[in-house]
This record gives C-alpha cells, sequence and structure tokens, in this order.
DNA sequence: GTCTATAGGCAGATAGAC
DNA sequence: GTCTATCTGCCTATAGAC
C-alpha cells in the first residue's frame, strides 16, 4: 500500500526486529512456555508495557516470530538450490541449515513447537504445519529432481523419503542438544541422507 | 529395607501411582511446563496440598515420573527380546512401543522433556540422558547381534545405527502428533528400518 | 492422608502520564 | 515509543486443623 513501506537502518535494528531476535532465541532455546514478555523486555532493556506496544500479546508476538522464521527459511532453502546443482549438494546444504541452529545451543524453532504444540495459540500452529508443508514440498522436488538425474536412489515416493528427512534431522537436533555433541547431530545426518545418496541395488 | 514393601491393591491403584499416572500423562501430552499441580490435583479431586503429601515439590514429581517411565520402557524392552528371537521382528516391535504411545495422542516423555530440557530442574536432565543411553545400548546389542546372525545389513557401527533409529523414531513420534496422523509415523518408521534389514550390497 | 487458608512470586495485560 | 503503576489470575509451596 505504502510506497516506502520499510527503510532499513543498517546501523541498528529497530525495536521490532530486536524484541522477535530475542524472542526467537529464547523460544528455540527454552521453549515458548518457557520464556515471558519479562525476559524479552528485561534484555533489551524496555519493560513488558513496551513490548505490548509492539505485539498485543504474546500469542501475536509468537505469530509474527514464526511468520518471519518460517520466511527466513524458505530464502535459505531457494538459495540452496539455486547454488547447488547437484543433489546430493543440496542435501548436505540442507542438514547444514539444521546443523548451524544446533551449533548456537538452538532447536529448530518449529521442532519445538511441535513438541508444545498442543498448549500454542490456534494462530501458530497453523503456522508449524506449514513451515513442515513447506519444507516437505521442497524436499519432495530436490528429491525427484535428484533421482530422475540419476544422483539419487530410493525407494517410495518423493514424499515419503522427503518426510522420513524431516523427522530424522528434527529428531537427531532434539537428542543431540541434550547431549552438547553437534557430532551426534552429524552422524545421523549423514547415515539419513547416505541411504538416498548410495545406490541401493536390491530395491 | 521391610519385609512387606508393596503389597498391591488391584482394585483400585494407590494414589501415588494415580498421581503419577496424570502427571505422565500431561507431561506427555502439553510439557513439563505445560502442566500445573492444579491440573493433577483436580483430575484426582484433590488439592494442592495433598500432592505436596506424596511429593515434595514438582521437580521431585517429574523424577520420580522419569524413574517409572524408564523402568516400565526397560521392561518392555527385555519383553521383546524374550518373545521375538529374529532382529527384524525385534526392530518392529520397537517401533511399535513408540507408535503405541503415539496413538494416545502422546508423545514419548523423554522425546518431550528433551525439548525441555534447559528448563529441566537438574535431577530430571541426568535421567533422561540416561533414558536414551539405555535404549542406544539396548539397540546396539539387538544390531549387532542381528548382523552376526546375517539379519540386518548396514554400515558403520551399531551404535551409530542404534543412534540414527532413536533419532529418526522421536522425530516421527514429534512431527506425527501435530498433524493427528499416526500413518507420518508409520511411514517413517517403515523406511527406517527397511534399511537395515535389506541388504546394502553396494556398502 | 486430605483438607482450608494463605503466603509470595510471577505471568500476561491495561490505563494513562510523559 | 517508553514509562510507572496496577490489576487479575495462576503458580508452587507451607502451616496447621481434622
Amino acid at each position: 500500500m505504502s510506497g516506502t513501506v520499510k527503510v532499513r537502518q543498517l546501523r541498528r535494528a529497530d525495536t521490532r526486529t530486536r524484541i522477535l531476535d530475542v524472542a526467537e532465541r529464547l523460544a528455540q532455546r527454552r521453549g515458548f512456555n518457557g520464556f515471558s514478555y519479562a525476559d524479552v523486555a528485561t534484555e533489551l532493556h524496555l519493560t513488558t508495557a513496551s513490548l505490548h506496544y509492539h505485539f498485543a500479546g504474546k500469542a501475536e508476538l509468537g505469530r509474527a516470530m514464526l511468520m518471519r522464521y518460517a520466511e527466513r527459511f524458505a530464502q535459505a532453502l531457494a538459495s540452496i538450490e539455486a547454488r547447488l546443482p547437484d543433489a546430493p549438494e543440496r542435501l548436505a546444504a540442507y542438514a547444514d541449515l539444521y546443523a548451524a541452529v544446533l551449533r548456537q545451543r538452538r532447536l529448530c524453532l518449529c521442532g519445538m513447537l511441535a513438541a508444545e504444540y498442543q498448549t500454542l495459540p490456534k494462530p501458530m500452529r497453523a503456522c508449524v504445519l506449514r513451515f513442515f508443508d513447506d519444507n516437505e514440498c521442497w524436499l519432495s522436488r530436490i528429491l525427484e529432481t535428484g533421482r530422475a538425474a540419476g544422483q539419487l536412489h530410493f525407494a517410495g515416493s518423493p514424499q515419503e523419503a522427503a518426510r522420513m528427512i524431516v523427522c530424522g534431522l528434527e529428531g537427531a537436533m532434539l537428542l543431540a542438544r541434550p547431549y552438547g555433541d553437534v557430532t551426534r547431530f552429524q552422524s545421523a545426518a549423514r547415515q539419513l541422507l547416505s541411504s538416498l545418496t548410495a545406490p541401493a541395488d536390491t530395491l
């Protein structure tokens, strides 16, 4: 609608952005039920009343946080597809996205929210499912293309394989973090993807 | 110490047991941070004060709940090993343990607590890790035996494969539940295990 | 064992001054 | 935009009667 929607302030992110940054990190580390408005406000040297100026409530903050996260993730997927032509490399880069999050001692935001799903505000639930749907969709396409090019080998539908990959990577993050051991994730990811990369003659 | 430690009351579980039952179900559905003493008390037509008679605090309740869960799980594993001689059947039965939990619209207790790990009382954290260690240990043994018997085929160490299985199944539960779709879990589990069951000639 | 009563703290949220 | 002040409700926990 407006001609000058957003003017990027490179020197210092605006307050709304910084609130989202803190909320996102806390949600990924402690869960959506594991942090409060006060936690965010304190860290930014604000009051909870100020937060309510930017986001009507915690549910609204959560929704905004999720939408930004999904958008950023989608951009990362598009970047992988544009940069890397080979399917195996694309899958490895996909797993690296997860590893990068884990190195920050965070869980995938939507993996965390999947655990808390039953207690989430309704609008947030839809966002979580859409995130996984988008991942599954992107992976399916990558898998199908890779199989057609003879780079990948797997039985069953690309959709099934895509779902298994998402499950495996989310689960690997979930378990690697308590151990504080990123190699646990790497090992599981490698095994998971190698079953697609290596030729499976008997299937 | 005592000669008559526990006399089973088959007619009606004692209060302590019923508290643990409710707490366990709530923790598996809503997370440890997602339920309160009041939730448990209300459901049992008790007061929170009564709960404090049985468990000093929520952390102590959580610890007792976890220890009982781990013990029950260990018994289930022993039962699988005793009943089923074939490795592929054992693995399928192992996955069925998870599926049964998911059908109750619950997450694996320790999978849920892994997500909440950073906010858990210290004593509970150790229990969560021990649960996964025990699973990994049991699975490693099953995998190694199965490979030696020529029933299973996989590259790498049994430990690595065991970890991948646990990650995959926990992740599959995590994602299947929001969709309310047990077949999502079944599909992922089948793919995960078939890569071990089917001969992999090229590895 | 279970209760009533209550404490003390923290949660999300709002009104209104600046 | 950010603040102070305040509200209401829920949380874990305790004291003490029955």
